[in-house]
DNA sequence: TAACTATATGAATACTTGTTCACATATACA
DNA sequence: TGTATATGTGAACAAGTATTCATATAGTTA
């Protein structure tokens, strides 16, 4: 093994197969420099409501997002850069093909 | 959509999607600054040589990997550096949690 | 050519996972 | 308290996928 432990090798895949299902995908898109509630995820990407939260406890569970209570709603935002960045490489990489 | 296009989610997911499986983690470990042929890599990480070349073939059609022949056999390596960006700043944010 | 080694691959199986549906929970407000 | 809105969740089903096994292919060397 070179770069990491081999007991961290479960936990990368596991971190990267997060990123690997496009409702995932769609939801952190949407989420990029924006805090939105469940709601307003669904609608902005088409998913339904339930399929939404079903993910968005994926993320949570994997401390990819964050979220904070307004009233009657729960707003979701990216839970650090580190989130962002891996995203965004995702994009830089699919774009040079 | 914010940062990427819709048609580009489905790509995005997928390219992770590679990502997020122990074995082919397992490879890419493996192949960060070395060129190892089949048998080699099996043998590295111990997993039989037939699961390694299903692996390599789902990486090498996603061009994650490059490959060449010497001899009798067939050397594989990391195509490009997009591969090691991706996988290190997944180890990153997994050793940060 | 025959035997050996390295690699690829198709089929089958077991396992994982995403969505839907129905419903539960909870909060706000009239 | 009752109603409406927002969110979470369990079960069931469908679809996708990784490994194993057996075998095919191909190149090397005696």
């Amino acid at each position: 093994m070179k770069f990491i432990d081999e007991d961290k090798i479960i936990d990368i895949s596991e971190l990267f197969k997060i990123f690997g299902d496009s409702t995932r995908v769609k939801i952190i898109n949407a989420l990029i420099d924006n805090e939105l509630c469940v709601c307003e995820i669904a609608n902005n990407i088409g998913v339904s409501q339930s399929a939404v939260s079903h993910q968005l406890r994926i993320l949570k569970s994997a401390k990819l997002v964050k979220y904070k209570k307004k009233g009657n709603c729960i707003y979701y935002s990216l839970a650090d850069e580190h989130v962002e960045k891996i995203f965004k490489l995702g994009c830089e990489h699919i774009n040079e093909l």
